[in-house]
DNA sequence: TGCATAAGTTCAGAGTTCCTGAATTTGGTA
DNA sequence: TACCAAATTCAGGAACTCTGAACTTATGCA
């Protein structure tokens, strides 16, 4: 079905002939009559009694001209999505990784509700590397990941924020210092397998003593910063996390070099949203400390 | 806009791929393609990532499918409209007589929402005159009215019911019969200068001894009834009408000759509603007593 | 890495649709 | 009754859309 003709149609149900319809619709009264029987035709149904002049809508043409409204109200709609804005427009598949995605989705998507208002957001949480290959893949438009194995080269990647790593660990473990810690104190590993953990797990081994203390894995934020507020032991975490989970007298100690990783906002290289990366990224950056 | 690119643009959405979206939608891969290039243009957007294969949607195309599907389902449904079917299907402007008009309307109403669901009514009441002008002028699509004066040659009417005229007074006015009501009593005339208002002057005019006694003129049923329940005078009128508005011990008397008014639902006989006068009469029959 | 294959795109020509302007019909009006 | 304005019909030409073949290119496999 030709838009078009319905639009002559409700033009023509809104003057109230078809002689000053087709004069303001820049055609001659035969096209305009034309359309008007074809698409009578197509819907097999007589719009117009045509036995008075001009001819007036039926019951049911007026029924159609309304129909025809609601129609081309939704396909203005349709082609005003389209029109060029600065606006982030369109249906975005987005992936965070699973220790930012708490951190990062809600002042996203407030920021996102004044910059991109058309916009819609489809997420997904998962390890840094399973979000690179889904980008890749074109499962995802764009993913928040870290960079710590490096990105493939058909990724681009635009920085969102570097956080430090910091221990962690109740006050009253704290009397003997870090050299106490480390030595006596159960020490609680974040995900060792995963890209984050790896960051970890490279940096305490610079830490001698380690493999004669306790150690212990767990694959919860939260889980992890309870237990530390407790008291039961320390821990070695981005210091926003840190933040976040503290309730009591918990001490950071930054690290004698200090050791951060980044957050970046990877897209396919060559892809569609590689224009809109940085309008993308700037919904993220500037919103964690 | 042709909404068949649309319909192609959600097919291959669905399937994920032009060829077998082609394949399905019984036209060549090359058709396909160049509807959806054209359909690109036309919107001045890339609904589609070229580089890789099967073209994926980019963000934007997924807002645009969505929109896409809202938009074809509005025309589903106008052709829908349009299917042929028993029911009553259309925008109708209907006339009342305005006496008829509060006793006719809910039930009315109600029986179209059954047997006519899709159907939507606009409402006029006035003079039997006034809606039969207006019906001739295509101001209205038929109307219920009387047939006293007898219709215009150019509409068509269906008999709708017929209405015995009745007199009507208080019990205790009764007392002598009616001769002692026609001698002494007010009368309350109801709009004299219209159809029901000649038809019971025509009447009143039989029974001899009326210009000596008092008349009321006015042209509320209510505010009569109000009165003759009062026993303040009697009148003539209708019988569903005297049924309506009675409350209190008022008598109902037959004229010795019976006199009634006949309500029919007129239409242009030569208009596009003809084919549908009697589905529409049967909206409106056995409603009355 | 390079080839084979399948998937899309481009192109030219044919078929179809759509529009214009003139001729014709027809409802309303003087 | 005749006229006028409005709508329809018609024929020719312009514009669009489809088909089938040739071409290009991403992807997968050796």
């Amino acid at each position: 079905m030709q838009t078009r003709a319905l639009r002559s149609l409700v033009k023509i149900s809104a003057v109230g002939s078809f002689a000053t319809a087709a004069d303001q619709l820049n055609m001659t009264l035969s096209a305009l009559s034309m359309q008007i029987k074809s698409l009578e035709g197509e819907l097999d149904v007589n719009l117009f009694d045509r036995s008075v002049r001009p001819p007036r809508l039926t019951p049911i043409g007026r029924s159609i001209v309304h129909e025809a409204k609601a129609l081309l109200q939704r396909e203005d709609s349709l082609v005003e999505l389209c029109r060029p804005s600065d606006a982030l427009v369109g249906h975005f598949r987005l992936g965070f990784i699973t220790t930012a995605a708490v951190r990062l989705l809600p002042p996203f998507l407030e920021s996102a509700k004044q910059s991109a208002p058309h916009a819609m957001f489809e997420f997904e949480t998962g390890l840094s590397s399973t979000l690179q290959n889904k980008v890749l893949t074109g499962q995802l438009d764009a993913a928040v990941v870290t960079d710590a194995d490096g990105l493939p080269g058909a990724l681009s990647a635009t920085v969102i924020g570097k956080e430090p790593f910091v221990f962690a660990a109740h006050q009253k473990l704290m009397t003997d210092g870090m050299s106490g810690l480390l030595a006596d104190q159960t020490f609680f590993h974040f995900m060792p397998n995963t890209g984050i953990g790896k960051l970890i797990a490279y940096e305490m081994a610079k830490h001698k003593r380690r493999d004669t203390a306790k150690t212990v894995v767990l694959d919860n934020l939260e889980a992890i910063m309870e237990c530390v507020t407790s008291g039961i032991g320390f821990t070695l975490l981005p210091e926003p996390d840190v933040d976040r989970y503290r309730t009591g007298p918990v001490q950071k100690v930054l690290l004698p070099r200090p050791l951060r990783r980044t957050l970046v906002l990877a897209t396919l290289r060559e892809g569609a949203l590689a224009p809109r990366e940085a309008a993308l990224a700037s919904l993220l950056v500037g919103q964690h400390s």
